[in-house]
DNA sequence: TTCCGACAGTGGGGTCGCAAT
DNA sequence: ATTGCGACCCCACTATCGGAA
């Protein structure tokens, strides 16, 4: 088991001494091959069973492959897409047709044996590219040196986001090091409280919606980014707004439901999340601020 | 003494698989 | 057939604690 280096989040690092490769939205996998080619997850779980279209690539003994497993629809990532086939092994024949995998593979910490983690990312990197790994079903995307333009492009096509590394960086297998910054596009939304959950906290979650014709759509539950100190600020403004009913437009699943407390949907919040998923709810949701009303 | 980084804990969307109802 | 629950995948963020500065 090889654990991947891991990247600290942060903003857009400037300079010379960095270059910026696409953020990819799928699963990470470290490929080894000893001989045969092994895939595993994050964990170090086995998941070379649920990728049958990549047992085509072959790489001397020794070799360890770093990357990021992905779904392609219309040339971009779609984790949502890969999501229904993830956790399968031996996934039917249709099923990966309908959804076939690409392996993006970004980094090269053993080859044959020979340990290049120590080696400076640049020449790892240039180890990686002299392999030529190009087939129908994985790649070796680019790497930018012009990081703005790149985090903006990133940003044009609807991906994640980027990923910065410093040039001179050694490759430090299950850390989560400061020579690689994840930089993610993200967004904000104004939304209505129509509800809340307690949980291990007083207050769990907030559950949000945005007035539409309808009237007003659940958007999905808001539990990061709430401090104690804004945990009793929102109970305040909460408690004195209960209701008996839901006032979101359409039922809410059983899950979101659960233990729910109903408030007259007056308070607005602002929540930073990733993207919207396709069924309307906010991927990786946290509060920002409570807004002020007058 | 103060500050920072690592870690545990709490929250999210979503899928699958299995058990209970 | 529906619901509940945990395990995996992807996470963000807060609070805490010990060691570095």
């Amino acid at each position: 088991m090889f654990p991947p280096m891991l990247a600290t989040p942060g903003p857009l690092p400037s300079g010379p001494e960095w270059v910026f490769e696409l953020k990819w939205d799928g699963v990470r996998v470290v490929a080894t091959f000893d001989p045969g080619l092994r895939l595993s997850a994050r964990s170090g779980t086995n998941v070379t069973s649920r990728y049958p279209e990549l047992s085509g690539l072959s790489l001397p003994p020794g070799t360890v492959l770093d990357g990021e497993v992905v779904v392609l629809a219309d040339g971009r990532p779609s984790f949502e897409l890969l999501a229904e086939r993830m956790h399968r092994d031996r996934p039917p024949a249709a099923l990966a047709a309908r959804l076939p995998v690409t392996y993006l593979i970004f980094d090269l910490p053993y080859l044959a044996g020979e340990n290049l983690c120590e080696l400076p990312y640049e020449e790892r990197r240039a180890r990686l590219d002299e392999l030529g790994l190009a087939g129908p079903h994985w790649a070796v995307p680019p790497a930018f040196d012009d990081g703005p333009a790149t985090y903006t492009a990133s940003a044009q096509l609807g991906l994640e986001g980027v990923v910065a590394k410093r040039r001179t960086s050694q490759y430090r297998p299950g850390l989560r090091s400061a020579d690689w910054v994840k930089c993610k596009n993200e967004s904000t939304m104004d939304v209505l409280v129509g509800g809340w959950r307690p949980g291990a906290r007083r207050l769990g979650a907030l559950l949000v919606g945005t007035e539409e014709e309808e009237g007003l759509v659940f958007r999905g539950r808001v539990g990061g980014g709430i401090s104690a100190a804004t945990e009793e600020r929102l109970l305040g403004l909460l408690e004195p707004l209960a209701r008996p009913t839901s006032p979101f437009a359409e039922a809410l699943p059983p899950e979101d439901r659960r233990g729910a407390r109903w408030v007259e949907p007056l308070i607005v919040v602002e929540v930073a999340y990733g993207q919207l998923t396709n069924a309307g709810r906010l991927r990786f949701p946290r509060l920002r601020k409570v807004l002020d009303h007058e």
